[in-house]
DNA sequence: TATTGTTATACTCTATAACTATA
DNA sequence: TATAGTTATAGAGTATAACAATA
C-alpha cells in the first residue's frame, strides 16, 4: 500500500501513544500539583496564595494595570480577581485610581509596604523553587522554562 | 568577607528570582491548564475527563490492581476514587472481584469493552498532545518529560 | 454595542474526618 | 493497631450570567 504521507514521517511521529507515563499531560499535571502544594507551604507565613501572588507582581511591574488587562494577561475571569483586590488592597499593597479619560478604568499602583511584601514573596518562591529543582541543572531549568513556555504562550511577534 | 561557599557557585545560582515570568512553576501551571483544557476537549466526544482515564488506564495497564494501589500510584485520594470506580463501572469497563487471601481488597480486572474504550481515549489524548506540541520536537518532548518526570517522582531505586 | 468592575451562583477538583469490615 | 473501601462534607479554584456605569 502507498502512504500518503512524506518519507520523512517517521513511525514514531505517527503512533499512538499507549501508556499513561508517556503523556506528558500527565507529567505536567504531576509536576504542577507538586510545584503547586509547596509553593502554597513556602507561602504560607507571608499568609498568602499563589494567585495572590501572581496579581500583586503583576502590579509591581506595570503600575497602573487595571484589573481587566491583569486578568486577560494570567488568563483569569474578571469576576475571580475581584475577591483578590479586595484582600491585597486591604492590606494595604496597593492603591486603586480611577482612569482620568476612561472612568470605567480603575488604575492599580503598588504601594512601598507592597513592593516590600512582593519582593519577600519572591524570596520565598525562590526558596522553593530550588528545592524543586534541586535535580535539575542550571541548563536543565532553563531549557525547561523555554518549552514550557513554547506549550502555552501564543506566538509572539511574527519576525518573518 | 569570606564566603561559605564553593566557589563554583555562581551568583546566579544565589539570585532571587524578580519576574513572574521568570518562575517555572508558573510556567508548569499555565502549561498544565491549557494542557488540560485540550485534553478535557478532546475527551468530550468520549464523556469522560482526565482522571477517569488515568484510573482507567491503571486497571488496563495492572490488571488486578486495587483501588489503594491506584490512588498512591496516582496521588489522589482514596474518597475521591469512589464516584469515578462507579462511573466506569456503571459502564462496563471493569470487573471487581474481592482479594481471596484479603477480603479487604477489591482487585480490579477490566473487561474487553474497557480495554477498547482505554485504547478509543489514548487516541483522542494522542491527537490533543500532537497538536498541543506541535511547535517541539519530538527530542524537545522527549526531553520536557524526562525534565517533568525528574521534578514530581521519587528518587527511583537507587543504583549505587 | 462593547468594556469595566462587580455580585451571585454553580461546578469541578481536591482534602479531611469518620465509619465498617477486615487484617 | 493498621489498612481498604466508603460516605459526607468542606474548601479551593474556576466558570457563567447578569447588572450598573461608562465609553
Amino acid at each position: 500500500m502507498s502512504s500518503e504521507r512524506p518519507q520523512h514521517q517517521t513511525a514514531a511521529a505517527e503512533m499512538t501513544i499507549s501508556r499513561l507515563e508517556d503523556l506528558i499531560g500527565y507529567h505536567l499535571r504531576r509536576a504542577s500539583v507538586f510545584d503547586l502544594q509547596g509553593a502554597a507551604a513556602a507561602l504560607e507565613p507571608a499568609n498568602t496564595r499563589t494567585v495572590p501572588m501572581s496579581v500583586l507582581l503583576s502590579i509591581v511591574e506595570a503600575p497602573g494595570i487595571s484589573s481587566a488587562e491583569i486578568c486577560r494577561a494570567l488568563g483569569m475571569q474578571r469576576a475571580n480577581i475581584v475577591s483578590i483586590l479586595a484582600e491585597l488592597e486591604e492590606r494595604g499593597f496597593f492603591l486603586r485610581e480611577t482612569d482620568a479619560a476612561d472612568q470605567r478604568i480603575q488604575r492599580l499602583f503598588p504601594s512601598r509596604r507592597g513592593q516590600e511584601e512582593a519582593a519577600r514573596w519572591l524570596g520565598l518562591i525562590t526558596k522553593h523553587e530550588r528545592n524543586m529543582l534541586c535535580r535539575l541543572s542550571l541548563d536543565e531549568q532553563m531549557e525547561l522554562r523555554r518549552l514550557l513556555a513554547k506549550i502555552w504562550q501564543e506566538d509572539g511577534p511574527q519576525q518573518s
